[in-house]
Formats: C-alpha cells, sequence, structure tokens
DNA sequence: AGCCAGGGTCTGC
DNA sequence: GCAGACCATGGC
C-alpha cells in the first residue's frame, strides 16, 4: 500500500486486505461512528480523524504525515501481510467462507490501556451498551479535544477517582474492576511496558492479576491491545463455532495466526444469528 | 417476564 | 479442578 500526501489529507492506494468498515465494527473497537456522509469518525491517541473510503483508495482526512505514520499506521496493522495470512488460514473450509464474505477484515493495534479497560466492561455485556459506557467514560475523564471528540482518559488521569465516580457511566459491577486496574497500573504492581515484552503466558498471567480480568479478556488485551495475533479469545461466539465446527480445537493452519482467524470466525457467526 | 450479551468471582464440593 | 449462584444494565 502507498500513502501520498494532498493537503491535509493522506491518500492510501493499492489497498491491500482492508475494509475499514469491517474492521471498526467487527467488535474489536467500540468508539468510531459512521457519519451521514459516509465517513468514519473516531478519535485514536487523542487524535480525531474522518475517514473516507472509495473504489481503490482510502482518505484520511485533515491529519499529517505524522500523525498517519505514528498513529494511523500502526492502528491499521498496515506493515502486515494479511493477503498472505489470508490465504494460509483459509486452507481451512470454514475460515476460507468467512474471509471469503468479510474479506478486509484486519486486526486494529489500540492502545493498551484502552484495549484494557474496554475488554473490562466487555465482560457479560452486549456491544452497543459496551460502546455507551466507554463513551460516557471518555466524555466524564478523558480531555475534550474537539466539539464532540474526547481522548480515552489515561489511567494517569483516572488515578483518584473511586467506584462512586464511575457510576454516571452505568458500568454496574465492572466500576470496581476499573478502579482495580487504574490503581494497579497506578501503583507499578502492573506495567504494561513490562507486559508488552513478556511471551505471551507469562503477559496473560500478569494481565490476570487484575480483578475482572479473566482468560478471555487477557486475551482481547493481548491481541487488540499489543498486536498478539496468535492470542485466541474465546467469547460465547466463538464457544458456538468451537462446539459446532471445531470440536478437537482449530485447525493447524491457523497456527501463529489464531487471533486473525478469531476475528472473520466471530464476525462471521454472529452475523449468521441474524439472518 | 425472562433471556441474553465479546465473563469473572466466589463458594461449596 | 469444576459446577452453579451471583453480579448491573439495557434491549428484545
Amino acid at each position: 500500500m502507498k500513502h501520498i500526501i494532498k493537503n491535509k489529507d493522506i491518500i492510501l492506494s493499492d489497498i491491500s486486505c482492508l475494509d475499514v468498515e469491517l474492521c471498526l465494527f467487527c467488535g474489536q473497537a467500540f468508539r468510531w461512528q459512521k457519519k451521514e456522509n459516509g465517513a468514519f469518525h473516531g478519535v485514536v491517541k487523542g487524535r480525531a480523524v474522518d475517514i473516507i473510503q472509495k473504489e481503490n483508495e482510502i482518505i484520511f482526512l485533515n491529519t499529517s504525515e505524522k500523525d498517519f505514520l505514528d498513529i494511523w499506521l500502526p492502528y491499521f496493522d498496515l506493515e502486515r501481510n494479511y493477503e498472505e495470512i489470508c490465504k494460509k488460514i483459509s486452507e481451512d473450509k470454514y475460515i476460507n467462507e468467512a474471509a471469503k464474505e468479510y474479506y478486509g477484515i484486519r486486526i486494529l493495534r489500540q492502545d493498551s490501556w484502552e484495549a484494557l479497560c474496554s475488554f473490562i466492561i466487555s465482560q457479560n455485556n452486549n456491544i452497543p451498551r459496551i460502546s455507551g459506557i466507554i463513551g460516557r467514560l471518555c466524555e466524564a475523564f478523558g480531555d475534550r479535544i474537539g466539539e464532540n471528540d474526547y481522548s480515552f482518559p489515561t489511567y494517569e488521569k483516572m488515578k483518584d477517582l473511586t467506584v462512586e465516580d464511575l457510576a454516571p457511566l452505568r458500568a454496574g459491577f465492572r466500576s470496581k474492576y476499573i478502579i482495580d486496574a487504574v490503581q494497579k497500573l497506578n501503583s507499578g504492581e502492573i506495567s504494561l511496558n513490562e507486559i508488552e515484552k513478556m511471551p505471551i503466558e507469562k503477559a496473560r498471567e500478569e494481565l490476570m492479576k487484575i480483578k475482572g480480568v479473566g482468560a478471555k479478556v487477557a486475551e482481547c488485551t493481548l491481541l487488540y491491545g499489543f498486536g498478539r495475533i496468535e492470542a485466541f479469545p474465546v467469547d460465547v461466539w466463538v464457544k458456538r463455532i468451537m462446539a459446532e465446527l471445531y470440536e478437537d480445537g482449530l485447525p493447524e493452519c491457523t497456527k501463529g495466526n489464531e487471533g486473525i482467524a478469531q476475528q472473520y470466525l466471530f464476525h462471521w457467526r454472529r452475523n449468521k444469528e441474524n439472518k
């Protein structure tokens, strides 16, 4: 893929396995909106952007090359060869079916704290409500960076908050888990920088020291927050798929890319339910 | 009204 | 180590 600068826009061409709408709305990120004009609006690392996808190009509006390289290129995981990975994991016939129907899903490389916090909120919850809670979290405690845009609050910024302070979020029993994560990160008991360098088994253990972080939330944090594409979150939908199609576990062809296979299967299975 | 949602904790065996 | 109650909230 190539990018050029035009005025204040970045235009991406030679698109390879990248469907922006699918990436943003397949259940891995919770803060994006589709505007009436078809543009996707969101905030990452305190930067708001509008993205338009056309036939053969994707336009990042009103940004800079620096932000494109620092933020949007890693966020959409543009340096990874998904073409090749999809071909490999599609040796399995069901993944092949899912990947044909939803070609262009990539794993978004989100901020690790945002991913951790978001997936703590996700437990025993549904996607629209998760988005609502996170939206209220950002509005209440993030920085206002535009008319209706707020950054995701850092854990440093949330340092002195109590469970009662989170009441307006209507996060229910998850509030105490968020506070526990905030405290463990601020005290240094757990370090996201350290987790990033750990082998995955150790990283899992470390994340699960936080109350409200079990296997599934840890796996989501590793996959979406740390770019560990071998992480394999199993939620109710993936559990269904495993029972229906893969009683003996994932096929060999997914090895090393389990998280990407998971994303295709999750979205495929979840959408099939509504037909 | 009851069930479900990108689950986890706690208790009791 | 595993099953089952319980956890808040909102949509259907």
